[in-house]
RNA sequence: GGGGGUGUAGCUCAAUUGGUUCAGAGCGCUGCCCUGUCACGGCAGAGGUUGCGGGUUCGAGCCCCGUCACUCCCGCCA
C-alpha cells in the first residue's frame, strides 16, 4: 500500500478517487457504529471513516486503534452529507471511506496530548519527538526549511559559493567561551568549536572565492537565554571589492526575498538608517524597537543652571539631562514607581525623577525646584498633556542612554499591558544602525577593545584618529535591527597586513607573540593579496523564530537544550568511561 | 555568579488565615452503550507518599531551611 496523498491535500475536486493515505490516528470518535478518525501526518489532517456497512473486516480492525497508532488507509474520496462539512480543516469538505486498513504500528498512550494544549517545556524536550509531532511545531520546522531554501536560492542567484568550514577550530580566548575538544592525538591540545566562521570566511576571500555564504552551526559556551543556545545557526555571508553599501544593499535583498518566500510579503527598500549616536541619543539602545515613540528628549541645554542640584551637578560633571514621556502613564501606583525606580538603579541610575501629570497638577517631589523657563521647555519638548508619566535620567551620557532605554521598554510593556500602547507583531520596522565607535576604553585593565571584533576596518575618513583619538574613530560595523531585536551584524574588515598588525599591537595591544600565536596565519594571508573585503552574519534561530511568531528560539530548533544547556531526551552532556579520559589525556579534578 | 517565578493524578490546573469530606476538577486513560462526528455523546471505573530531604507544630500541599529540575531576567554573549 503505498500512499498516493498527503493529509493536507485533498479536496472537493477529488471525489471519487481511489486514494492511499498513512499517518497517525490524531483523534478517533467512535459512535458504536461508523467510526472517524483524523488521519495526521507532517501537512495536516484528513478525516477518514471505517463503516460496518461498507467494509466490516476494516471496521473490526479499526476498533483497536488509539491514539498516535501508525496507519496506511486505502479508500475512496467522497464528499460529506450536506451539512457536516468542516470549515475548519483545508480538508473538511471531504472524507475517506476506508476499504482496506494496515495498522503499521501500535502506540502507547503518549505521555501528553499531540494537540494545542502546550505540555510542561521539560517534558516536551523529553519527548521531543513527540512534541514535534505536534502541528504548531511540525509547521515551525517546514518554515525553517522554506527560510533555509529562499536563502540558498537567493545566494545561488548572486553567485555566491556555500562553502563549509571547519567544526574543529582553533581557541581564540577573545570574546565569547568556547567549547573545547581535546585531540588525542596530540596530547595536552584542544580544538575549540568556532563561535562563528569569522576567520575561515576572511581566508576564504584571499581564497578567491569572492562571494560566500554558509548556514552555519556556531558555538558559544555563555549563560542561556529564550534567545541563546549553546549551539545556533548564523546565515554567515563575506564579499569581496565591495563597500558597505553593496554589502547593505545585497541584504536588503535577501531579507525582501525571505519575506516573499516565508510570509508572502513585500517588504519595502531600502531599509531606514541610523548612526549609532543617534539611536542612542533617541532610544537608548543600539537596537531600538521603533514601533512606538516615547523617545528620549534631551534637557542638558534647559537644566544646566538648574534649581534642582541633582539635574545641575550632572551638567556640571559633563553628564546629560534626558527625559522621556510615558504617555498615559500618571496612573501608575507608587508600587509602580518604586518598581521603576528599582529597575533604574539596578542599571545604575542613584535614583529616578519623575512628574505625574494628573487633575492638571504636577504630581512630583522635584517640580518645586523647577523655574517658569524649565517647566515651559518640558511641556513644548515633551509636548505634556494630562494623564502623562515623565521619567528623568541625569547623569553621564552612557549611563543615561542606559537607563532611560531600559525603561522605555519596561513601561512599554507596562502600556502595553493596559491596552493603553499596541505594538503590533506583523510590522516590520527594519532599521541599519551604522556607525557604531570601532573601539570602547575599559579604564580597570586601561585598554581599547575593539567593539566587534578586531578585524573591523575604520571608516577610511577616520583612519588618521587612531593614534590621537581612538575613541573617536566610527567602525565600518553596521547592525540590522527588527523592532528592537539584533538580526544581523558584519563589517568591513582590514585586508591590509600592516594595518591588521596596528589593529592587533599598537591599538589593541595584544603582545606581538600572542597575535603571532593566534592570528599570524591572517597576517601572513593578508601579504598574498588579499581583496578588500566584508560580511555580515545574520541569527537564523532569531530570524525564523520572529518569522513563526514566537520570541523562543527553542520553538524552531528540532533539538533544544535547557537553560543549563542540557539535552533533556539523550540525556546529555554525561559522564565519561575512564578509559576515554586517559586516551586523551584528560584528568578531572572535581571539587567534593 | 546573582535575582524572580514554577513544581499537587498521565497532562493542564484548583484547594480561605496551617484545621472536619484538603486530596479535587477538566482533559486523557480503561470498560460498556451509541451510525454523521469533528471539543462527538451517555454510563461506570482506575489513577496521587503534593519534586526530594530535613525542621517548626497537637496538626503542613500551605510556614521555615536545604536540595533538585524547569523557566524568565541581570552579569556574560569580541
Amino acid at each position: 500500500m503505498k500512499r498516493t496523498h498527503h493529509c493536507s491535500q485533498l479536496r472537493a475536486t477529488d471525489v471519487g478517487h481511489k486514494v492511499a493515505l498513512a499517518g497517525w490516528v490524531h483523534v478517533r470518535r467512535d459512535h458504536g457504529g461508523i467510526v472517524f478518525i483524523d488521519l495526521r501526518d507532517r501537512e495536516g489532517l484528513t478525516q477518514i471513516v471505517f463503516d460496518p456497512q461498507h467494509n466490516k473486516p476494516s471496521w473490526e480492525l479499526a476498533q483497536a486503534l488509539r491514539s498516535e497508532f501508525v496507519v496506511a488507509v486505502e479508500g475512496v474520496v467522497r464528499s460529506r452529507p450536506a451539512g457536516t462539512d468542516n470549515p475548519k480543516l483545508p480538508t473538511g469538505q471531504i472524507e475517506v471511506l476506508v476499504h482496506t486498513l494496515e495498522v503499521l504500528n501500535s502506540s502507547e498512550t503518549p505521555p501528553f496530548q499531540i494537540d494545542e494544549t502546550q505540555a510542561g517545556e521539560d517534558l516536551r524536550l523529553q519527548y521531543r519527538y513527540l512534541d514535534l509531532r505536534r502541528p504548531a511545531m511540525a509547521k515551525n520546522l517546514i518554515l525553517r526549511h522554506k527560510v533555509a531554501k529562499a536563502v540558498r536560492d537567493y545566494f545561488d542567484a548572486n553567485r555566491f559559493l556555500e562553502v563549509e568550514t571547519p567544526i574543529l577550530f582553533k581557541s581564540t580566548p577573545e570574546g565569547a567561551r568556547e567549547y573545547l575538544v581535546p585531540s588525542r592525538v596530540n596530547p595536552g591540545k584542544f580544538y575549540a568549536l568556532p563561535q562563528s566562521p569569522q576567520q575561515f570566511k576572511q581566508m576564504l576571500m584571499v581564497a578567491g572565492v569572492e562571494r560566500y555564504f554558509q548556514i552555519a552551526k556556531c558555538f558559544r559556551d555563555e549563560d542561556l537565554r529564550a534567545d541563546r543556545q549553546p549551539e545556533f545557526t548564523q546565515i554567515d555571508i563575506e564579499m569581496s571589492f565591495v563597500t558597505r553599501d553593496d554589502v547593505l544593499a545585497m541584504m536588503e535583498g535577501l531579507v525582501a526575498h525571505i519575506w516573499q518566500a516565508a510570509r508572502g510579503e513585500k517588504l519595502p527598500l531600502p531599509f531606514q538608517r541610523m548612526a549609532y549616536k543617534d539611536v542612542m541619543e533617541r532610544f537608548g539602545s543600539d537596537k531600538p524597537d521603533t514601533r512606538f515613540g516615547m523617545e528620549l528628549v534631551d534637557f542638558t541645554e534647559d537644566f544646566k543652571a538648574s534649581a534642582f542640584k541633582v539635574f545641575r551637578s550632572a551638567v556640571d560633571s559633563g553628564g546629560v539631562v534626558k527625559a522621556l514621556n510615558a504617555k498615559g502613564l500618571a496612573g501608575a501606583t507608587q508600587g509602580q514607581i518604586e518598581q521603576l525606580t528599582e529597575t533604574a538603579k539596578s542599571f545604575g541610575a542613584k535614583g529616578l525623577a519623575y512628574i505625574k501629570v494628573e487633575a492638571g497638577e504636577w504630581k512630583s517631589p522635584i517640580v518645586k525646584f523647577f523655574s517658569e523657563a524649565e517647566k515651559a521647555a518640558l511641556i513644548q519638548k515633551l509636548k505634556i498633556e494630562e494623564g502623562d508619566l515623565i521619567l528623568f535620567g541625569a547623569d553621564k551620557r552612557e549611563s543615561v542612554w542606559e537607563v532611560l532605554g531600559r525603561l522605555r521598554l519596561v513601561v512599554a510593556d507596562i502600556l502595553k499591558k493596559t491596552g493603553k500602547l499596541t505594538v503590533r507583531d506583523d510590522q516590520w520596522n527594519f532599521l541599519w544602525v551604522i556607525d557604531f565607535p570601532l573601539l570602547e576604553y575599559r579604564p580597570e585593565e586601561g585598554k581599547y577593545y575593539a567593539r566587534q571584533h578586531p578585524f573591523t576596518a575604520a571608516v577610511p575618513e577616520d583612519v588618521h584618529l587612531l593614534d590621537t583619538d581612538p575613541l573617536k574613530v566610527r567602525g565600518s560595523q553596521y547592525d540590522l535591527v527588527l523592532n528592537g531585536q539584533e538580526m544581523a551584524g558584519g563589517s568591513i574588515r582590514i585586508h591590509r597586513p600592516d594595518m591588521q598588525k596596528k589593529m592587533f599591537e599598537e591599538v589593541l595591544k595584544i603582545p606581538a607573540d600572542v597575535a603571532k600565536a593566534r592570528f599570524g596565519y591572517m597576517l601572513e594571508a593578508f601579504r598574498y593579496g588579499a581583496p578588500p573585503h566584508g560580511g555580515i552574519a545574520f541569527g537564523f534561530d532569531r530570524l525564523v523564530a520572529t518569522l513563526c511568531g514566537t520570541s523562543n528560539i527553542r520553538d524552531v530548533i528540532a533539538f533544544p537544550k535547557t537553560a543549563k544547556a542540557f539535552d533533556l531526551m539523550t540525556d546529555s552532556p554525561s559522564e565519561v568511561e575512564p578509559k576515554q579520559l586517559r586516551d586523551l589525556h584528560i584528568k578531572l579534578d572535581l571539587e567534593s
